[in-house]
DNA sequence: CGAAGATGATTGCGCTGTCAACCAGTTTCT
DNA sequence: AGAAACTGGTTGACAGCGCAATCATCTTCG
């Protein structure tokens, strides 16, 4: 039953101004990416993930834990870019309940044609307003949050 | 035909851990909210919006604009919190076209009831791992992006 | 004034994502 | 070995959201 600590005005402001900048950031990641390139930005970042694993393949739970995303959201994703020719299923050679998700030629051929404008359009939006203190920083920092949160929900039960 | 700046190592790392934890921390906050209140966090962000403006009471589309959100979401959200009871729609004195949406007494009080659980867990995820310079900057930078990004895509045509 | 164009809001539609239930395969334990 | 518990992945049902089309009202301008 403690007092509840209320955000300070400061708080405030910065809370509310990362809300609002993360939303309409990401709407315009998506939107470039889409109309540049026909590719939302979840797609992209599967192709991006799967394009730096070994050998370019990846189990869908792996891809889904690097991704943020639920299982059936990305067995969904996957399911698109297979039919889009992007990536291609094969079986897990030591478990055979297991999926490989593997990027294709044509995918790769893509993520090469869709980065550029993706990266230019990252700096344009987010980078330019940071110095380089400020990246440091925001990695840091953002590195913790998420450290912190995902090791807060771990399926560990201690002892 | 220049060049491509592709992201260095740091901005990488920063990008990703971005990227990563603010797709975490809305699950989470949505979670927590879904879970102790029944509300989602676009339904608490609206409740909250409405209850700083001057009688409680919102137009539509204004609220579109303080959310980040298209019309038709907030069209259909309220529709949701006035099927709740939180809110209620009222005609606009001076647009006849307008739609005010207003706080009710019920909403008032669902806000009072939702909102320590929402504040300790933004702290909790969030600005505890920031120190008070962070936060300071995290407001500062967010704050630039945001507005870059929505200047950007104000639709004056100068001149 | 009255037609043409802008603006506020809603609705139809399609897409994407999550949860819960489920099946197939794997591990554990007796 | 074989039952029980677990894990990887997919599927069905469903909710939320945005776009484009639409309707109603307001504004502008000939």
């Amino acid at each position: 039953m403690d007092e509840v600590r209320w955000l300070s005005p400061g708080e405030q402001r910065a809370w509310r101004a990362y809300l609002e900048a993360t939303r309409v950031l990401m709407q315009r990641l998506d939107h470039q990416l889409q109309r540049d390139s026909g590719v939302s930005l979840t797609d992209y970042e599967l192709l991006v993930t799967l394009d730096e694993a070994p050998d370019q393949r990846m189990r869908m739970s792996s891809l889904a834990d690097a991704t943020m995303a639920s299982r059936s959201g990305v067995t969904r994703a996957i399911n698109r870019l297979v039919a889009l020719g992007w990536v291609t299923r094969r079986p897990c050679p030591d478990d055979r309940r297991g999926q490989l998700a593997e990027l294709t030629d044509a995918g790769r051929r893509k993520l090469v044609e869709t980065s550029p404008g993706h990266v230019a359009a990252v700096r344009d939006h987010l980078f330019d307003c940071l110095s380089p203190r400020d990246v440091e920083r925001v990695g840091q920092v953002f590195g913790e949050v998420r450290d912190h949160l995902v090791e807060g929900s771990a399926t560990s039960v201690p002892q």
